[in-house]
RNA sequence: CAAGACGGCCGGACAGCCGCACCGCAGCAUGACUGCGGCGAGGAAAGUCCGGGCAUCGGGGGAACAAGGCACCGGAUAACGUCCGGCUGGGGAGACCCAAGGGAAAGUGCCACAGAAAUAUACCGCCGAAGAUUCUUCGGUAAGGUUGAAAAGGCGAGGUAAGAGCUCACCGCGGCGGUGGUAACAUCGCCGGUCCAGGUAAACCCUGUCUGAUGCAAGACCAAGUUAGGGGCGUUAAGGUGUAUUUGCUCUUUUAUAAAGUAAAUGCAAACCAAACGAUACGGAGUGUUCCUCCUCCGCUCCAGAGGUAGGUCGCGACGAGCCGUUUAGCAAUAAACGGCCAAGAUGAAUGGCUGUCGGUUUGGGCUUGCCCAAAUUACAGAACCCGGCUUAUAGGCCGUCUUGUUUU
């Protein structure tokens, strides 16, 4: 399964208005949307710390601490199609990296269920 | 050795595993590709407070006004509100530090409370005279007391009824002159006793001086979708043009006609022009009517892809007021010469994540007194067009110069 970033500002707003999972030290939000034949193995993550989180570079290392969380997490557990958008919030700069790690998988696999949820309903 | 002043510098190191952006090279599966190599945050990258470069807009040149900044003197600089060296005032035992430091006799405002009185005065006093009997009235005075941040020069002597720049010396203040200094200013001399006179201009204000506006989300280029736009054919209304006739008028020539020009009316035209800016008609809307206002204004077909949006490329990477070193000039800021160097470039935004070892600091314990063990802690903070500054944040550490005190020689 190959990770792409996502960069466009709608993406992010799609994201936000379908679906959502919450766990200690990060929020997760998703959208899907069937992938084309040619790009059956990819799915794409974007990256998300506001400024209540704090200044420049506590947001910054935020960001990176969840990018290294993702390349541990989605290859293996993430559905294609899916747009994943990974939220900072206050203590993700200082939880311990191992325990974020798992809270990420569980968020990821809560989400992926209501993906196929959904996927049945239709 | 202790306490302190000033200036400069550093601000973790190494290893392992897994990764990221950009650049270069190679590969073929030619892409949201793979491999290898290079390179990758700060002293403040921060605040966005000044000064510039650069860009666009405006502007013929100059001046004035408004608004805002600045304000002892000289120098440095591309420039500055920055820096350096001085001056003056203030603080400190000293090294040294602090100052928004022009004008208060151009004008206006404000100066609480207290106090008799704050641009003016006499409460208590002191002195004299008169009355009277220990008080009253009149006058003199501002040395003493009281209030206050401040009582109108200070201090000493003379003087006097008591006092007072009333007089004198010194200091201060003001004026003039000499000397030193580029200057701010310093210093010396002479003169001045109604020496008339507080503070506040980070209050208005006055004087001098500087400033065009907007900031890389500037700006330049490419450019989906969509629309504006252009051509052809057909249809015909008003209108224009043309032409014919009649009538009037004008000019030239003339006896007159003719001819020419021009205006109006009428007729003709399947000859041509004319299609939306405006006007007219029809139609619609605004209260029934009128006026007025507004809106709409043919059909078919072909071409085209302007401008600009999404998106992309450039601007944009130390070729520059560049960085490092040496020498020379200068007290210094800095300048010149010579030699060397080319160093991050993202844009939902790379420069990292995790682990281990070693450091640093603090605390506790052990003793062999400078080593060992344990725990905690290891800052502020992340480039976003680029430079010069300022300001603010910052665990801990290093170096140099100087001051004061103590001890020893």
């Amino acid at each position: 399964m190959k990770v792409f970033t996502l960069k466009k500002r709608r993406d992010f707003l799609k994201a936000a208005s379908e679906l959502k999972a919450v766990v200690n030290g990060v929020v997760v939000q998703a959208a899907f949307t069937l992938p084309d034949n040619n790009n059956e193995d990819i799915c794409f993550v974007g990256y998300t710390a506001t400024k209540k989180l704090g200044k420049a570079h506590i947001r910054n290392r935020v960001k990176r601490r969840l990018r290294a969380a993702a390349q541990n997490v989605l290859p293996l557990n993430a559905v294609a199609g899916a747009k994943y958008v990974l939220i900072g919030r206050h203590n993700t700069a200082d939880l311990n990296f191992a325990y974020l790690v798992k809270k990420l998988t569980e968020a990821i696999k809560d989400i992926n269920s209501q993906i196929n949820m959904k996927n049945e309903a239709k």
